[in-house]
DNA sequence: AGGTCGGCCGGAAACGTTTCCGGCCAGAGC
DNA sequence: GCTCTGGCCGGAAACGTTTCCGGCCGACCT
């Protein structure tokens, strides 16, 4: 294994001036940063990253952090992997790697999460579906290790956070159905502690008065972004005196849960009602009717994600805003717009 | 940042006492090792993992290897979080983290991924989703780096991999079909290049063997593992002379596709043809009728990857025999074996 | 012509561990 | 009483970088 010693030998310099070829330094001339870099191309020279994080104190490695539990369990992130490429794609592009930090208990989540930033001199910190008040994630950000969430507003004088254009993607959601006709606009939303749900509320609301319309208080019904709550919302609203020809639902699991409500009581998508999900997850496109929905961009999310850490960190850790990715609405089946 | 001098100067011995103390070695008295381990608690000490890695040349990372196109392109993991899920949990075990090496454009992968594991002095690689001949992996292989596969039957004389029991798996869905009745029992298949595939075939021809039946060459097609294929596949079985009365896809997603070219042929599951799938994707339990599929221990999978990892690095780099792990049938609604 | 400045470079000290090598001391064996 | 052995330990050299500090030398200024 080639090290910075040898290429110094073989081209008659120091390890030193060595060193500062191979970083870009201004301190060295152009004709010997070309002979180093010349022989370290020949070579297959690759540098030692321990070596090289022991002394600079700050490794090429961003960590991730979710918790494993309250994801496969509760399905909150059905599209976690789309985050992962993008994250993988913007970190590959700035030199990074990812660790993902485990820990076989989440009660002791506390130590393994703030030791391994410590441990391996992480530059930073990337997380998601993971619980915002939990002590292991507060304990990190105060260790002043830099973070950034997805999804997840932590605490905004130390970090910052990615995610979707909830507002206004729930919005467009709205329009469509109004643009197709419909009045009696129902949502179907998820807990009002996490911050999707609140945004994809405000949106819903917010479209609803710009179009002129009140949407009957019976008409926004709470759920938890799963299937059966999806199904019970809309048997709910189906019951109604006077029930909605159309619904939004805050989740794509809902919304098919939603659809199954409505083949059970007889009902059929988009001639009797109309729905539209968000989130786009891959079972969108495999039931039948296909379902309308409001993508989320996810590889951005992940990107934005690094992008924000990267930045962060070449500032020397100034917090940014809030960094928001455009929906897209994607019209297929569940509501008739178009095939 | 307390290191290993403070330590030493604390409890009055030599940072080598403390080291040894600290990694558990016989040269050290009980009295001594217990004081230093208590102090370190006290302190919150917690080893300098570059530093660590620099003089023992291993780090605490293994790294993780999937080719981020062929995933979301090709979608042939859905599940490839869970496999995460159970990487993750038994390294954790272990004291490991993981590593996951990105490279930007994949035609430098060949570098990118030889100089990662030897930069880090990764302790081990652990791949998946890849193409098995890819320059860049047989490289990795031959750079004498611990590899083992999922899914991925490397080069057998320096790896090993894991994979699911796909032979008994795909028996026990034939074996369920023919319980219920069906004689005439088809097979979607996916491209005889990947392993699964291979053995999924041989498991429903053997099964069909021992159950007297000879199915019609008709009745064995090639998918892709995608939906159309899928849904390709099942129209040209049902316009057959002889239709068979029940369909073995080897992947959900064909299963789903072959239940839509059902419903467009008028024929409704299970009652007119029985289907049943391979992987237990998310959506087998989304859609109507949900599907009847064999699952693959996708958490096992992952854990036994790491297992193989570590018992391989604790024997010295031996080679082990590949790991299969068992598949379980779960009946749903697309079937009619019960609800 | 003397002084200053800036570009380029080398020596050496770090960074925090582990491990080799050898030393001390108590007890055992003769 | 002397050597030998084995348990415990300390000193110091690694591991491969980066960076501080200072030195040299030519060019430029006055």
């Amino acid at each position: 294994m080639v090290d910075i010693r040898e290429l110094a030998r073989r081209t008659g310099v120091s390890p030193a001036t060595v060193s500062r070829a191979l970083n870009d330094r201004a301190e060295v001339s152009p004709e010997t940063r070309r002979r180093v870099l010349e022989l370290a191309e020949e070579l297959g020279y690759s540098p030692n990253q321990p070596a090289r994080t022991l002394v600079r104190r700050r490794s090429d490695m961003v960590g991730l952090i979710w918790d494993t539990g309250y994801t496969t369990q509760n399905q909150r992130h059905p599209f976690l992997l789309d985050l992962f490429v993008g994250i993988k794609q913007t970190l590959a592009e700035s030199g990074h790697h990812l660790m993902l930090v485990s820990t076989a208990d989440t009660t002791a989540a506390v130590d393994v999460y703030v030791r391994a930033a410590r441990q391996h001199s992480l530059a930073g910190v990337i997380m998601m579906g993971v619980d915002e008040a939990h002590p292991a994630i507060t304990a990190l950000v105060d260790s002043g290790t830099l973070c950034v969430g997805i999804d997840l507003p932590l605490r905004r004088d130390r970090t910052t956070y990615v995610t979707s254009d909830n507002r206004t993607g729930a919005a467009s959601a709205v329009r469509h159905l109004f643009d197709l006709g419909h009045r009696a606009i129902a949502t179907i939303t998820g807990p009002m502690s996490m911050l999707p749900a609140t945004e994809r509320l405000a949106g819903y609301r917010s479209e609803m008065a710009r179009l002129g319309l009140t949407p009957d208080p019976d008409h926004i019904v709470h759920g938890d972004f799963f299937l059966a709550s999806g199904y019970d919302c809309a048997a709910r609203l189906l019951a109604l005196p006077k029930p909605p020809t159309a619904i939004f639902a805050a989740g794509d699991e809902m919304a098919i849960g939603a659809l199954h409500a409505l083949a059970d009581a007889g009902l059929r998508a988009p001639r009797d009602v109309a729905v539209v999900g968000f989130d786009d997850i891959e079972a969108a496109t495999l039931i039948r009717p296909t379902l309308t929905t409001v993508a989320q961009d996810r590889a951005a999310l992940g990107a934005g994600a690094v992008q924000a850490l990267i930045s962060a960190l070449d500032d020397g850790g100034a917090v940014q805003a809030p960094l928001r990715v455009a929906t897209r609405l994607v019209v297929r089946g569940s509501c008739g717009g178009s095939p």
